[in-house]
DNA sequence: TACTAACTTTGTAATAGTTTCAATTATGTT
DNA sequence: AACATAATTGAAACTATTACAAAGTTAGTA
């Protein structure tokens, strides 16, 4: 959770001009936590800046991208997924039968696994299933 | 590795018709391992095959995904890459300078570390970093 | 305060990957 | 051979994303 000056602080450390585009991106991002896609943060955007353009959402994703604010989740085949990289490493859970996104821990030393010579920047864990509302949902019948 | 004979056996186990295109779509998935996307499947068979059509290469791959033959990486927001489903489970490192995507092992029991009462269906690990050709080459300059 | 350069935003058009669909062709069974 | 079923084709549609040029905004400086 960030709050308005927590957010403008995090974008000059970044090197990253808080427009208030770019601050309702982050907003939506870091506070919300649904992990959302272009599009979601769009659609939400817009209810308050309805002359927000598409292209502004992408730009400002891939701005705070670059700057190490965002991270990208490619976490299903159809669109790309946003999460705050301010935090822990981790690890997400998608429900296959209602979609939710969920944060799991990351084993530390995951890395360890590769075969020598590798360099590793990133590691990327996720897993598929269902969410314990689902899952109960589905046992019911 | 799987010879004609075996590719056909598998198809008959998971109740797919062994048409002669699914054959060659199953042939550079499982043979050629470097996990392709729909699009480098189609220009391969397409030497061999010059009538196939782009639709039946994803057809072919997604019924070979729907019988448990190959399984889908989303492993780059661009497009969707094909495995053979049919080994034991294993995870990916991508190289971000050569785009190589290399097998990697898979820890036993990695599910253990989500939240009670979600039920894991699939377990996905990759990386992202330099292989160790392009680590050498970007440390020689 | 006005000027300038750099940056941000916009809207449109283009692109890439994938899916849909109806028509055609092939296959297996009786 | 005739029938039902399944596979294949090609064109068009669709979705997510990117490219681009024009217009607008901002910060710093004179």
């Amino acid at each position: 959770m960030l709050n308005d000056t927590q957010m403008i602080e995090v974008l000059h450390q970044h090197r990253v001009r808080p427009s208030i585009h770019r601050l309702a991106v982050l907003d939506y991002v870091a506070n919300r936590r649904t992990h959302p896609t272009a599009d979601e943060v769009f659609s939400t955007i817009a209810v308050d800046f309805p002359t927000v353009s598409r292209t502004t959402v992408y730009n400002s994703l891939h701005t705070l991208v670059e700057a190490g604010v965002l991270r990208e989740l490619d976490i299903e085949s159809t669109s790309t997924r946003y999460d705050l990289a301010l935090q822990l490493p981790h690890s997400h859970f998608r429900c296959s039968c209602c979609g939710k996104i969920f944060d799991m821990q990351l084993p530390a030393g995951l890395e360890n696994i590769v075969m020598p010579g590798f360099k590793v920047d990133a590691t990327n864990l996720f897993f598929a299933g269902l969410c314990p509302e689902c899952a109960s949902k589905s046992t019911d019948n």
